[in-house]
Order: C-alpha cells, then structure tokens, then sequence
DNA sequence: CTCCCCATTTGGTCCTACCATTCTACATTT
DNA sequence: AAATGTAGAATGGTAGGACCAAATGGGGAG
C-alpha cells in the first residue's frame, strides 16, 4: 500500500501526523480509537503531542463529528489524551496516570465483583511483595519519610483525628509502593488502597490502637534491611486490621444493600409490557 | 504544596493554605456518569438492571442525546454498561469483567509509562503470590488441568509450532491467577499476561527450552503442596525467561530510545547487605 | 512599551433527521 | 390450530448543522 508517501511538510501546524484511514466497520468509534492506539503504540504519537482539532479529524475520518467525539471520549477515559479547550487547544497525549485502572478496581468493587474480602485479601498478598521489594530498595532518607508519616500519624491520633489518621496509615502503604519503583505495583497498589478507602470511610471507625506500635517495630526491621521481618510485622498488623474489618461489616450490613450475591444471573423481573 | 514559592506580586496577604476542592468537571456528560456511578454504588442499579432508553434518559437529565451518549460511552468503555440495539435494547448493567484494567495496562505500556523490565518484574513479583496462593488451593482437579495443559504445551513443541506453545504456557499462568480464586489477582494479573503476550509476540522467538522440564517439576512440588519449593522453582524459570527476553530486547531494539534510565536511588549511606 | 479588548480557534452542547438492527404482533398460509 | 412470513415499532449508531463558552494571540489604545 501507499508506504513511502513522505510527506514531510515543514509546516508542523496542527500535528505531524500520519494520515488515517478510512473506517468500516460496525461502531465507526471503535476503529477511530482502535487506529489512534495504533499510532500511539507504533511511535508516530508520542506523549506531549497534538492531534488535529475535532473537526480536522473528523474530516480525515470521514465520520461526522459526533462519531469523533465518542472515539475521543473513550480515549479520554483510559487516560491516553487530555483534551483542552481554546485556540491553541486540542487533544494531547497524555501521561496516562493509571487513574482508568483504579476507577476500575473502584468499580468492580461497586457491583460487587470484588468483595471485601478478597479486597482485604489481595490487599494483604500485595503488600508483602511491596515491602519485600522496598526494603531491598529504601535508601535513609526514604526511611526517614516513612518515619514522619508515623510520628504525623502520632500527632493525629493524640488530637482525636481520626479521619486524619487513617489518612496517614494508608499514605504510609502509598509510599511503601512507589519505593518498588514498579509502576505496575504503584499503579495497582493505589487502586486497590482507593478502594480499601472508600470501604474504611463506608464501614465507620474501627480499633486499629495496635498499628502504630506496629509500625514502629516494622520501620525497625525495615531499617535494618531484615526483609523478612518487616513482612512478617506488615502481614501481622494488616490480618488483625483485617478481622476488625470484617466483625464490623458484618455489623453494619444489616440494612445496605450486601450484594451477597457474587453472580447474580438476569434479574429484571418484570417489565412494562 | 508549592504555595508557598509564588513569585510575590503586588498580592500583599499571601494565601492562607485552604484544602481547596475541584470544581465539578463543568462537563455535563461527566455529571451523568458520575450519577450513574453513584446510582450502581448506592445498589438501586445492579448487575442485569436496563438502562432506560437514550432518548428518555436524555430527557430525565435534561441533556441532548448526544451529551447522554457520550455519558454511556464512558460507562461502557469502563466496563460499567452493555449497549444493545434493537427493540428492547438498550444500556444494561454489566458484570465488569476487568476488561478496562487490562486496556489499560496495556495503553500504560504503549505510552511508555510501563517497561519492559518492569514487566517482567512485577510479573513475577505477581506470580510468586500466585503460585503460593494455588498451591494452597489447588483440588485434584486443578492439578490435572495443569497437567494437561503442559501435556499440550509439549504436543505444541513436537509440532514446532511456536505460537501454541507460547499461548499454552501463558495460558498456564492465567490457570493458576484463577486459582487464587481472588478476582483482583485474577484481572492483574490477566492484565499483566496479556501485555506480556503483546510484547512476546513483537519480539519473537526465543529460547525457552527449560520451561517445560522446570514445569514438570513444579507441578511435582506443587501437587505435594510444597508451596515455596513450587514458588522458587517458578521464580527460576521467569528469571530465566526474562534475561531471554531482555537480551532479545537489546538485539531488537538497539537504537530505538529506550526512555530514561530508572531512576536509581541509592546515593545515602542505606541499608545494604 | 505596556495593557486591554476582541477576533479566532476549539471543545461542549443542542437539534433534527435518517439508517440498521432487533424484537413484537399481526396476518397469511398450510 | 400451528407454522410461517411480514410489517411496524423501539433503539442504538451516524450524519450534519448550529450555537455557546473558554482559551489564546494579536492588534489597537494608552
């Protein structure tokens, strides 16, 4: 097909682009998008670039705007391009923050493919690698990081505050993530303590008087480099966070709706006929 | 918080530190998601539950039907909704199966946010939790499934027919995500697989003659639930596929930019062994 | 030179119309 | 009466035009 066409335009106006194709198929938007991932994945959109404006592209699709603008809404909603309003405005490749995934963890949570328990339970597993992983990496001024969240966490505890503390417990795991230096670890470890979030906001508060004397004896291991131990201490505090967890949705889930139900197969009972 | 570091107009009171909030998207497709959202999590929508149609639901927020579509492509791209033609079509509740997790593993890949040896890592970061966690599962059933499945992998490879094996032997590894019987492990690591998958496939061949022999053996320490026998002996074989893999890297992408170096730590005095 | 206003660009929304698909209900045939 | 075929209605998918609001940059006023 037409390959070396080079265009090679000096111009570099709106976008140096590489032409699209005409769609076909059934759902013209998914092929729009399905194309542009393309692009991105082969290299000729980099991060930071500038697709034509909806109108352009429109154009060069051959669709009609609507149509554009749902394939764009859709990548918009992975994270792939950030769109901006005004003259110079547009749709750019973005970062790709992972918020899709933990918007994803949020919602399985939500419909209740994913139950507290087993979000408790992976909660548990993946932490294990995280400070296994972190201890082989932390350098003195991460621990010391580590160890001013405690003392805030401390500060907030002394004060009554118990929101501002559990805030504090669960940053303290953010930054036990992000020192793996995994972006895969990073990403779904914050998704899945979003969830555990929302779920801790849900349920109320709980006994949790046993973490801080906890953490103290984790950062010592921890700071000794005795990976093993500091799992071990993690894993310890995070099963007992985890029974206090479940005694008390087992008291509040007298009313809400449980979703006991993991499968729950067609339903709708009735229509209007 | 940077606020402190602003360049000092003529603004005489600098800015008491306020949490602000972020204003309300001002994007009314955003709104209605959201409200979608919170409709599903309060349980008045569940799994199986019919959407009204377009038209009405774009007279109940008020909005055209194009603003309500691009609501409903947002939802479905997360996963959320299934969008059926026809009479009695419409938006139903859907199961969620993680679908958008794993897209979104794969854009973050794409885009470079993701490498591969970060891949690899997390990977088998993932996998030792795995395999520990099947083992502890694992029901004669399963370990025949298991079974059979080297069996064909090993069919695939008299065959010389490569594709199959590769697709056997990921195809192992999703056996024993579901195995954790965990749905956050099951879709990560699905994610994970597929992403690896993608990145196999773009650099072809290579040597895994050991896997077979190290599976056999792993199912012997599996079967006799020797968990952390199974996870080293795993652990050995994906770290030698993994240097398999980054020298086919090196071979195939020797100029291509390889993004920034990772980011080392390690200048204090830390923790080493 | 600085500052402010305005034309231009571009995403966000609305409207109307039409098409393709899917199912229901009725009519036709056997 | 049962099986079959067909018309119609409901619904998502697409089209194309129009206008609004915000962001930007340039030109005019001071």
């Amino acid at each position: 097909m037409s390959a070396s066409q080079l265009p090679a335009k000096s111009n570099a106006e709106a976008a140096p682009i590489a032409q699209f194709q005409r769609i076909k198929s059934s759902r013209a938007f998914d092929e729009i998008a399905a194309q542009i991932r393309t692009e991105l994945s082969s290299g000729r959109l980099t991060v930071g670039n500038r697709l034509p404006s909806e109108r352009a592209l429109s154009e060069q699709f051959g669709v009609s705007r609507n149509t554009l603008r749902e394939a764009l809404r859709s990548l918009e909603h992975a994270g792939l391009i950030r769109l901006q309003k005004g003259a110079r405005g547009g749709a750019f490749i973005s970062q790709h923050s992972g918020e899709a995934i933990a918007t994803g963890l949020m919602d399985m949570y939500h419909v209740g493919t994913i139950q507290p328990a087993q979000l408790t339970e992976a909660r548990i597993w993946l932490e294990s690698v995280v400070v296994r992983e972190a201890c082989r990496r932390a350098t003195a001024a991460d621990i010391e990081m580590l160890n001013r969240n405690i003392d805030e966490a401390q500060e907030a505890r002394r004060r009554g505050d118990f929101a501002g503390r559990a805030e504090r417990h669960i940053e303290f795991h953010r930054m036990l993530a992000r020192l793996t230096d995994n972006p895969i670890m990073v990403i779904v470890m914050n998704g899945v303590l979003d969830v555990l979030t929302h779920f801790v906001q849900r349920i109320g508060e709980y006994d949790n008087s046993f973490v801080l004397p906890s953490r103290r004896r984790f950062m010592e291991y921890f700071a000794a480099g005795d990976a093993e131990a500091a799992v071990a201490e993690m894993e310890s505090c995070l099963k007992r966070l985890q029974r206090s967890y479940m005694s008390r949705i087992q008291a509040s889930e007298g009313v809400s709706a449980t979703k006991a139900a993991p499968r729950s197969r067609r339903s709708p009972p009735a229509a209007q006929r």
